[in-house]
DNA sequence: TTTTATGCAAACATTTTGCAGTCAC
DNA sequence: GTGACTGCAAAATGTTTGCATAAAA
């Protein structure tokens, strides 16, 4: 299971709050789709959440409830997609220390990392663009251990 | 119009000769679908370089062979694809002086930039993960100069 | 003459939308 | 009770594939 700074409960707790007070309301699909991103070792795609909460949790769900959702999530800054580069978008959630990916060309495996240098030299660069960062995807796509 | 290292007769002909070494039939599409890609300020999706020929150049241009061959000269190293986030995958050569890109999501402009730090930060970080870096993405998202 | 490339149309995969009904507040 | 949310199915979008023909080597 995925580390996360908070628990479950407390995130949860948060986020219903903060979805009440912006006028929108809570649903049983839209707590599932966090707790499965939450509980999730993996980066999923709308159809593999789709499946585990039909599945694994039997609620309701519907594909159009899940890409409703993930962009409800996406513009509340929760969530953020990943593109792998097979088709489908993959999503996780927003709530750990910002990290990148390196994506295997040949076994497709996702390795997360952070590195200060790299998060630092990027404001830096946006700055001296005039530009006002608010977000940023670095994807190293090559060979992991295994396949080299 | 953007600025390149070879001119493109030079640049045609060595990809023609390369071409012709593996195997493959060169083609009007693919020369077109080059020079569209050389001569443009933009990162053009598929559909856009197929109108760009089919209208200005005046060349029989099906979408799939835009598909085809786009995949063809990825997988040649010659052009690199870029996901905007709008769905469609956005293409550009592979010929200058390796770039990012900074996406405002206000008004989507593109702007280019290199910073050798965030080069050279990438290299390492690839060696201590035991990961041979073949390529990357670097996106930064925000607010561009106009749009803050 | 052999092999690859092409355009077209159909197929496919992913994502979005319209709608009638349901649920949260 | 109002307005947002849901599942379903249909539609839209982006991309790939099959096939008969055309063009390159």
């Amino acid at each position: 299971m995925r580390k996360h700074e908070v628990s479950f409960e407390q995130f949860l707790k948060n986020f219903k709050n903060s979805v009440a007070k912006s006028g929108f309301k809570n649903s049983i699909q839209k707590d599932y789709i966090l707790k499965i991103l939450y509980f999730s070792d993996d980066h999923l795609s709308a159809e593999q959440i789709c499946n585990i909460a039909k599945n694994m949790y039997k609620i309701d769900m519907g594909i159009a409830t899940v890409y409703r959702t993930v962009k409800f999530f996406e513009e509340m800054n929760i969530i953020k997609s990943l593109d792998v580069g097979d088709g489908a978008k993959r999503y996780e959630l927003n709530i750990s220390i910002h990290h990148d990916h390196m994506i295997c060309t040949n076994c497709h495996i996702i390795i997360e990392f952070t590195d200060d240098v790299i998060e630092e030299q990027q404001i830096i660069v946006s700055n001296n663009h005039n530009f006002v960062l608010k977000d940023h995807i670095m994807t190293i796509y090559g060979l992991c251990g295994n396949c080299h």
